[in-house]
DNA sequence: ATGAAAGCGCTAACAC
DNA sequence: GTGTTAGCGCTTTCAT
């Protein structure tokens, strides 16, 4: 009749540990929580833990969220999270650094539905997550969602408009000029050529839902920077149909081989790389000897190929590692991180035939 | 003084919409969820909606767990994320399923650290999860952590000891089968060479920890059983350097190759099958003129090699989703559901060089 | 130094 | 048909 629910639910309850110990519920808690704002008695709070740990107590979380409104959660919130190993090794990055805090991670996809997309972020707000991390698989800007704001937000492979929310993308233009300077060093200076750009008007395939990724303008731009400034430029970019893969790739360079022959070729990403090697193999051309390959993303394809590609590997793990470190622990610091790309060098680049 | 916290913190309670609406809290409470055990008139439903409507009412879901004993989440606890594009489908599979019944994702990994693990799930529980999906990335045979069994599990690429948990696991056997009915329709008797077994003592690289992969044996099973049926024996198995990668692969196929020439191989899994082609290049022999191959795993991979690879594909999604279903749908039914892995074709299989 | 009591926001008995 | 009330398990203010 009175309180205690000792085997009501089978549950261990505070109330419980209090009782066994012989204090109150608040004294318990005091001791459980080691708070020193109220002083309770060495002894008591052994006393307190000793009884906590023979009933084999663990607070429920979801009162203690009730009562304190943090629940020590963070949800990812991502558009799409694809078939590449991208999204994979962000969400790993992430949970490392949430492991570190004792946060738990809510995964969410959202496949680009801003409908869905507000339905789902309302839900989380509605269990009070401490913070989002609103993730893009490609690398764009984005309109975040009024209503997250109503929380800690950290972009991942993102950008607000007017860069006012804080933000971790790769450093997609240190990498062009990485890839660039590999040329220059192997000794390229003339007939290099960038494979991936997009047509007048086109803005990608399906699987770009017509958004632009920074990506491509600004491995671009390192690109001609570094090249730029070595009094070098590019001999021209082949526009690619649609997507990045192999197959628009090979089509791509297939066609500038009919009319010319590159010393070396920049590729978008690895898997237009690939098709690049697929389309010198065809037409009897060696990589590298005759012609030098770069690709980025640092994807498994860098091993597949012989020879093994050179790549600016996209560091996944470490942009999920830091984009939740940066909402943990200043998550007001609205700041933009760039992660470097690191080179992982293949066999793909050589001097250019011309001085063999 | 009195009750009632309109501009308390902010927040919109269902006190604020049952006193818009002229109602009690419990009134508006099953007006809102639509609850016919009490009867409310039409017309108070209405004007409950109108008020929750009008004050942006959501429903605090902390407050309704403590309450219901559910929240509505569902947990993924997987020993390793991995770098492969495995975890990312059963991810979006499972996120799929969950999407249709309203219920989130959270995402775990243990690292195989069982201390680590058994926190984690207490902490799990302890935030009311409904139900666990206990995911391992590869296929094997698991112990399923006793503290787990006090919510639904569902196992995702493994089974229990004695099959007594449910689980979703790609059936592997018929894939092997159907790996060596390919090779059979086309017309390979003899030489045909599994590459990919574990030498006597060793059970893989350190990305095993020792865990002895149930796709070895039933794939080999698989291959045999079906092979048996026509009349055929495998030439041999080779054995492979601890992981199943690329380069061990290679090295695995040129040990092969520089005493006898296959007819056909059939390959652990995608990459063993890559490393195959770089060997048979090596060696001055043809895909699939000279020699056929057949990976598993329906990776990435099978179109970054000329020509491509024809492979069995893990249904990821599939699993994810299947494995989603069963742990909201009947999560008591005690059974082992085999996904089938579906033969995406590539050029990779000819008819044998004799018979040219 | 300790304990009683309020209340986070919700649901579901129960009495009117 | 509607409202009153008692909690879910926890933290924290306040009085002792």
């Amino acid at each position: 009749m009175a309180s205690g629910s000792e085997s009501g639910t089978g549950r261990v309850t505070l109330t419980d540990v209090a009782r066994l110990a012989g204090v109150s519920r608040s004294a318990a808690s005091f001791a459980l929580n080691g708070r020193t704002d109220l002083r309770i008695s060495e002894e008591t709070v052994a006393r307190v833990r000793d009884a906590a740990e023979e009933l084999g107590y663990s607070p429920n979380t979801t009162a203690k969220t009730l009562r304190t409104g943090r629940s020590g959660t963070v949800a990812l919130v991502s558009d799409f999270i694809g078939t590449t190993s991208f999204a994979n090794s962000m969400v790993r990055g992430a949970l490392q650094a949430l492991r570190d805090a004792d946060a738990l991670l809510y995964t969410v996809e959202t496949e680009g539905d801003r409908a869905a997309e507000a339905r789902v972020l309302q839900n989380l707000l509605n269990r009070d997550v401490d913070g989002f991390i609103y993730a893009s698989m490609f690398t764009r800007r984005v309109e975040v969602p009024a209503v997250i704001e109503r929380a800690p937000v950290v972009l991942l492979n993102c950008v607000s408009p007017d860069d006012s929310v804080p933000a971790v993308v790769p450093d997609e233009r240190a990498a062009g000029e990485a890839a660039a300077a590999a040329l220059l060093n192997a000794g390229h200076r003339d007939r290099i050529w960038f494979v991936g750009t997009f047509q007048a008007g086109v803005t990608g395939g399906a699987a770009w839902h017509g958004w632009s990724p920074l990506a491509l303008t600004e491995r671009l731009a390192g690109i001609r920077t570094a090249l730029h400034a070595a009094g070098v430029e590019l001999a021209g970019t082949l526009p690619i149909e649609r997507d990045w893969d192999i197959a628009n790739g090979r089509a791509s360079v297939a066609r500038l081989l009919a009319s010319s022959t590159p010393s070396a070729l920049i590729c978008v990403n690895d898997a237009v790389a690939v098709g690049a090697y697929q389309a010198l193999q065809d037409a009897g051309l060696h990589v590298p000897g005759d012609v030098s390959v770069v690709g980025f993303d640092g994807s498994p394809l860098t091993e597949a190929v012989v020879p093994t590609l050179t790549s600016l590997a996209l560091p996944h793990e470490e942009l999920g590692r830091v984009a939740a470190r940066m909402l943990l622990e200043d998550p007001s610091a609205p700041r933009t991180e760039r992660i470097p790309m690191p080179l992982v060098a293949g066999a793909s680049i050589a001097a250019p035939a011309g001085i063999r």
